[in-house]
DNA sequence: TACACGTACTGCGAACTCGTACTACTTCTA
DNA sequence: TAGAAGTAGTACGAGTTCGCAGTACGTGTA
């Protein structure tokens, strides 16, 4: 492999690398409150509005099956409920009920002390931090499509 | 939730993000090689060396008992070996076979052309957007500690 | 040296992920 | 409008992750 080669396989590994440790935080943060990283990321996206499992899929970057399996545990725990969707009968919304929302404030609470501890070390504004993701978020996706 | 929460929040759920649609590519990418994300991933750092499973762990931001399973699926494959560690009979070194070595250097040059594709969709040099990921990581990683 | 305590790794098992192959509905097309 | 083709979601199952508890070895204390 050639230098250049290293670097950018570097940028994908680093990817990698920020993530696990990420999950490994909010795990640790938010197992106390039952709730693991996955579903407090799902809730958080539902908490701007019902959405339908292909966008959730979409937007987490996720496989359909997953989001599929993922709604039915969170449903049997009452976080979340199908509503019908009036333009698809194939398909269906999904929404926090109110003892999702419940869930996913005190889970929010949970780790809010972990959440300031990660900016006050992060050297930059979190803006930034945020701008590069989403740059490097939207630069995978486009490669994946061509 | 505050707005500085959920701009905290955003960033750690946009690791998450970038994190899957990585992973989606880097799976698409590699498949066809018959190697996966995580494999490629380990292979990369034990090129540089062998190394024993705790340090693994912690360079992988993964836990041992998974490290552990990966090892021994990747020396069934007959990519790795276990050598013993002088310094420590408890544990041992792992390292690359000649047939593992090979595995990751058609793997590396499988997904090249994504890689390029990538950095030149990135729009900020690959160093800077590494920097970056690099200041999150150790901030995430200082908090998981205190 | 003896024995407690600490650390490296792993067997096990419950839970999760996601590819394959479906069913059900919708949207073309002729 | 019939029927082909496309899309939403899911059952299923193989493979993976990772917490818990245990074994094996190393290190400290007396």
């Amino acid at each position: 492999m050639t230098d250049a080669t290293h670097d950018g396989y570097t940028l994908l590994f680093e990817v990698w690398l920020v993530a696990h440790s990420t999950r490994a935080l909010l795990d640790g943060a938010l197992r106390r409150g039952g709730l693991g990283a996955e579903d407090f990321a799902l809730y958080s996206v539902l908490a701007q509005g019902a959405t339908t499992p292909t966008e959730l899929a979409q937007m987490m970057a996720l496989p359909p099956t997953t989001v599929s399996s993922l709604v039915r545990r969170l449903e049997r725990l009452g976080h979340v409920r199908r509503v019908p969707n009036p333009d698809d009968a194939r398909s269906y919304r999904i929404e926090l009920t109110k003892v999702g929302r419940r869930a996913h404030d005190s889970a929010g609470q949970l780790f809010l002390p972990v959440l300031a501890d990660v900016e006050s070390r992060l050297g930059m504004p979190v803006s930034q931090a945020r701008s590069v993701l989403r740059s490097i978020d939207a630069a995978v996706r486009a490669a994946a499509v061509g």
